[in-house]
DNA sequence: AGCACGCCGACT
DNA sequence: GTCGGCGTGCTC
């Protein structure tokens, strides 16, 4: 642009120096790259898109950054190619939220910022406008007159829309005025009054959904009220824990918050857990809450998530309900951050960016200074020691909505005591009751398939998996064994592989056996079976829920997917076939696990008149936990648990960090984590524990040896600054390429 | 992560 | 004599 050039003399002091531009390249690197501005360019603002020369190729980047100089010799630095988008993408504010997401979980800035975008956007190749089908009138048929298509008039409602297009219109607008109008399409097509052409629409132009009417806001009992009210007061930042049994009426309070925020005219983050609560909650705000929203999950079409996204980032999109990803959503008008199920695992990504979107939601509220509210029933161990240390303001809602009673938990002792395919009598004999009261039963069992392995009766020969440290589960229906860690499969073998014989039985059961087994049992009765099998289909799973919800099943039987979303109001027994996993397991966090899924499992049943019970099969009816659990509740276990890490100076007395690493040779990984702990003890001070290394549990899977090493320290500052030095120490080390490693801070999963 | 460069085994 | 294995180093 020569003609707005000015002499140096008379530029502003900055313009006139910044012509050095600070790009995050899409390349998991941990350094920014510097670029010359070309000549001419008077400006590449920050948070923009850019195409950069790059090695021999050229990548997308990200400016987050203008300096007047570079450390790089002159020589060296190469200029920007492109400067994609019509603007920014991200503004500072969000470019400072993701600043601190990769300092803090040390992941490379360039990862960190295109994880955060949506996919759509992450190619180069893309910009705000898309391309789509759609007609436009040929050149040679624009003055024809529209007298032709006097009888025709759906043909004559097309022609006058497209004769206001001359440049043409894509199908799916065409469809939105008109409704179906594929067969004057193709009439006016014949006639040769339209040709098709490839309309470019923005991107960000979805339909927004129809805003919903408001209903009558029904009443808030007292504490709901104290709890809207205690954070309408709040404007600045301040985190709140909203401790509610379930049923308390948790989303009430969520509503309520978000139409004052919104009626102050700012912008609402709604976060929900990976699986299954997204649709529900959003048909929820659909009909209660009468404004722009967009829906961010995994499950959307690439270009719908990319317009969500840029809905959001405009401001068109006020309310915004997304999991783990849509933490990093820009929102230029952001006044409330809600995160629903706070305790729950999914907002901690398992790869890559291995980030907490529940401690970047409060990160963010804080940058924002907004409120930040965290909801659960059975909130974790972290977020209520918060709440103890006074960081975080603890709100409770104890009653449950309609006077509900809560569910009566009860212990079946099952040692010494037969079981049908792991069903105990006492279990049988209370469904039975049920079922013939026309009530609903719950079974849980978290283990699909039919059973978790296939042995040899005569020379005990048991089938494992060829990947990994594991068996490989019978499923029966689909005639394979199946490794659920890495996916592989077999045909079911005829014979022991091993001695030929052909006595090959499985032993324990799956949700498939106990189906067969209760079908049996209870012949003629529906029962539907609610796990990843059984509900792969796209809907599937939420269709069941909806006629379960409506009693078309006395039994239900399922997996984790059961725990959450659909309360079943004609549930009035849930049974818990195993949950002594939960009480011995490797991880520390296993306890709390089981305590959060016991009590949300729990939870799906009885209403007000129909009390549920909650029927636990143990052999350690006297555990600790239990026994807490049972008598007192989550509180109460919570805080004996608490107490228990405070002993232990486990999280969240201390902070840990880990280092993992794996290999397809079984040395590599461990040898690997032996040089970078005598890095981390020859860095480390101020009380820093270094454990390890240690093979994983299950240490071969999908091939790879796998190994860790635990980093721990009473204070979160020296950690991360023994990080921040031993990073560079790790890269330096001539590391085989064969081998792969990662940090993982305040890892939830220890393997 | 890509992508090139570079130095040692089995092949047209 | 080459084609090609993957170890090593670099990317503004």
């Amino acid at each position: 642009m020569p003609g707005l050039e000015r002499s140096p003399e008379i530029r502003p002091p900055e313009e006139q120096t910044m012509a050095i531009v600070r790009v995050a390249v899409a390349a998991p690197l941990p350094e920014l790259f510097d670029y010359r501005l070309p000549a001419g360019w008077l400006d590449c603002e920050i948070g923009r898109r850019v195409l950069v020369p790059f090695g021999r190729g050229r990548r997308l980047g990200l400016v987050v950054d203008r300096q007047p100089e570079s450390a790089v010799a002159d020589h060296r630095l190469k200029e920007i190619e492109h400067c994609l988008d019509d603007g920014p993408l991200l503004t500072p504010q969000d470019l400072e939220l993701l600043n601190w997401a990769s300092a803090y979980y040390h992941c490379p800035p360039g990862e960190a910022l295109f994880t955060a975008l949506p996919a759509r956007l992450r190619r180069a190749d893309t910009d705000f406008k898309e391309r789509r089908r759609g007609w436009r009138i040929p050149i040679d048929a624009r003055a024809v007159d529209d007298g032709l298509l006097a009888r025709a008039p759906r043909q004559r409602a097309v022609w006058s829309i497209l004769q206001a297009h001359p440049e043409g219109i894509d199908e799916a607008s065409l469809r939105e005025q008109l409704g179906d109008c594929r067969a004057a399409l193709r009439s006016l097509e014949r006639k040769g009054l339209l040709e098709p052409a490839s309309a470019e629409v923005p991107l960000d132009d979805g339909s927004p959904p129809s805003a919903g009417t408001p209903a009558p806001l029904p009443e808030l009992n007292a504490e709901q009220q104290a709890a809207v009210d205690r954070i309408d007061q709040t404007l600045g930042f301040a985190c709140f824990l909203l401790d509610g049994v379930t049923g308390s009426g948790k989303t009430e309070v969520y509503i309520r918050l978000i139409l004052n925020t919104l009626a102050r005219g700012r912008q609402v983050l709604v976060l929900v857990p990976e699986i299954g609560l997204t649709p529900q909650l959003a048909e929820r705000f659909a009909q209660r809450i009468p404004v722009e929203r967009a829906v961010l999950h995994s499950a959307l079409a690439e270009r719908e998530r990319a317009s969500s996204w840029l809905r959001a980032a405009r401001g068109s999109a006020r309310l915004v309900l997304g999991t783990r990803s849509a933490v990093f959503t820009p929102l230029p008008e952001l006044g409330l951050v809600i995160v629903d199920e706070e305790h729950d695992v999914s907002f901690k990504q398992q790869d890559g960016f291995r980030y907490s979107a529940r401690d970047v939601a409060v990160r963010r509220a804080q940058m924002t200074d907004c409120p930040v509210l965290l909801g659960s029933a059975t909130p974790s161990l972290e977020t209520l020691r918060n709440a103890e240390l006074g960081r975080y303001r603890h709100l409770r809602l104890r009653q449950r909505a309609g006077g509900a009673r809560p569910p009566r938990l009860l212990l079946a002792d099952i040692r010494s005591q037969p079981l049908v395919t792991g069903l105990s009598h006492a279990l049988l004999t209370r469904m039975g009751e049920v079922i013939e009261a026309g009530n609903q039963v719950l079974l849980f069992l978290n283990r699909r398939g039919f059973s978790p392995v296939l042995t040899c009766h005569d020379c005990g020969w048991i089938s494992v998996c060829r990947h990994c440290d594991a068996r490989m589960t019978l499923h029966r229906g689909r005639g394979r064994l199946v490794c659920h860690h890495c996916g592989d499969q077999a045909d079911l073998p005829v014979h022991c592989p091993y001695c030929e014989s052909p006595d090959l039985r499985p032993l324990g059961q799956g949700t498939e056996r106990v189906e067969d087994s209760l079908r049996q049992r209870f012949p003629g009765i529906p029962l539907a079976r609610i796990d990843r099998d059984s509900t792969r289909r796209r809907g599937e799973l939420e269709r069941v829920l909806t006629a379960a919800q409506a009693g078309a099943y006395p039994i239900l039987l399922g997996t984790q997917m059961l725990a959450k979303g659909h309360h079943l109001p004609g549930v009035t027994l849930v049974g818990i076939l195993d949950i002594d996993h939960g009480l011995y397991g490797s991880d520390f966090r296993a306890g709390e696990r089981m305590a959060q899924l016991l009590i949300q499992v729990a939870g799906r049943a009885g209403r007000a008149e129909l009390p549920g019970t909650v029927l636990v099969q143990t052999r350690h009816p006297n555990h600790p936990y239990l026994q807490q659990l049972l008598r007192k509740g989550y509180g109460a276990f919570a805080a004996a648990a608490l107490a228990e890490r405070a002993d232990a100076a486990l999280p969240p007395f201390s902070f840990q960090a880990l280092v993992r690493a794996d290999s397809r040779e079984e040395q590599f990984a461990l040898e690997f984590l032996e040089r970078a702990r005598g890095h981390a003890i020859a860095l480390a001070h101020q009380g820093i524990q270094v454990w390890g290394p240690a093979p994983a549990s299950m240490e071969r899977r999908a091939g790879r040896f796998r190994a860790q090493l635990l980093l721990q320290s009473p204070e979160r500052a020296p950690l991360h600054a023994l990080i921040r030095v031993l990073l560079p120490a790790l890269r330096g080390l001539s590391g085989n390429r064969r081998l792969r490693w990662s940090i993982d801070v305040d890892p939830l999963e220890m393997l």
